[in-house]
DNA sequence: AAATATATTGAACGGTGTTCAAAATGTCAA
DNA sequence: TTGACATTTTGAACACCGTTCAATATATTT
């Protein structure tokens, strides 16, 4: 009986081109205009259809959410290419940085809105976060152990390094660097990561 | 002719009385709910009403997030008791974390949220971030001056601990932290201040 | 008391997320 | 092939939202 099946595959297909037209929105209109009518309309299906496919709209944003944090793990993975852990940290830096700054609508569905956070159940945990977090804090743990960091705690220096740069994006992103000349504000971010790690360099 | 003045003051009182609502609504119900109708209904007008005194609602949430910023400003002014430059900004960024971490709301609103800033016109300053970071940052200069911090510049240091404790406070107020004991989040947040200033001392 | 000026109203417009009875489509046994 | 059943899709309806504006109500002046 391969009905059911082809059904199944369906249904997943439709999801999936949902979910795209979704992205599609999202990332030409911005969250704010990402509503259920356009992306039926974007899909070229009723707004009802939708609700067959995803509970509600916060399930929807927390799929986008779940496919940004794949795109920055790819982007983190390609640092790899440095033998060096403490090298390694500063391209994961860098790329974080990057990938915040060429996709900030991303980065906010991310690390800013409330919306994707509120699909995930209470009991359960924020496995994308975790995996991404986990990741950096491994590579900055293999600095330490080899010496090139200092022996501190890497727990301690990862949400540092971590709520320093997302405190620098943020506030970029929402217009509260407007003391900083336009054109500085990227550099000032990469320096302060930069000057940040090197103190906790072992010399 | 005092009818014109008993008018003017009416007009002046009804204004302070809807933002007196909104500010009520908004702490009770939270910047989402926050909507025209529930202050009308607050302050017994109709939603109607509330245009006549206010351009939009951007405008009463800029309004508020004035309010917020001079609540902030006297907390941060309480650290002048501190005789020595070095002091008052151990105690400058005390107190700013107390008041983020005491009114999420009003935090939310100064530094993320995206309405207030929407109602300053694009050739006019940031008047309200603009004074309190002049003010945090005139404190480091004079500890610089005064031999207390290693001769850096200002601006990059005032910045770098700004984005360091703004990351911290909304990592948490948007649960990206929850790697992290909840009991434990307020202990490091207060921590990594301590650190990151006490590097940037003179030894 | 009538005329004028000011202040307030609330229905209306086009938008939002979400629900659900009804319609359309697909499947399958007779 | 046709009728019965199952599944999928629809779009109107509900209760909200920010905002506008002609109409109403109130206050002031003549």
């Amino acid at each position: 009986m391969g009905i059911n099946e082809r059904k199944e595959r369906e249904k997943v297909e439709l999801r999936g081109l949902i979910l795209k037209g979704a992205m599609e929105v999202f990332l030409e209109e911005g969250f704010e205009n990402t509503s259920i009518r356009r992306i039926a309309e974007r899909v070229e299906y009723s707004p009802g259809t939708i609700y067959v496919y995803f509970k509600d709209k916060d399930e929807i944003l927390h799929e986008l959410h779940i496919v940004a944090f794949q795109q920055l793990m790819v982007a983190m993975q390609k640092t790899e290419m440095h033998p060096e852990p403490l090298d390694q940290l500063y391209a994961i830096g860098d790329s974080y940085i990057t990938f915040a700054l060429a996709n900030p609508q991303l980065y906010e569905l991310m690390f800013v809105l409330r919306a994707p956070m509120k699909a995930i159940h209470p009991d359960c945990e924020w496995e994308e976060g975790f995996r991404t977090y986990h990741y950096f804090r491994d590579v900055a743990a293999k600095a330490i152990d080899k010496g090139q960091l200092k022996p501190i705690d890497p727990e301690v220096l990862c949400v540092t390094l971590w709520a320093t740069v997302h405190g620098l994006v943020t506030l970029h992103l929402r217009e509260r660097f407007q003391m900083i000349p336009p054109d500085q504000i990227e550099p000032i971010i990469r320096h302060c990561l930069r000057q940040l790690l090197q103190q906790y360099e072992a010399k």
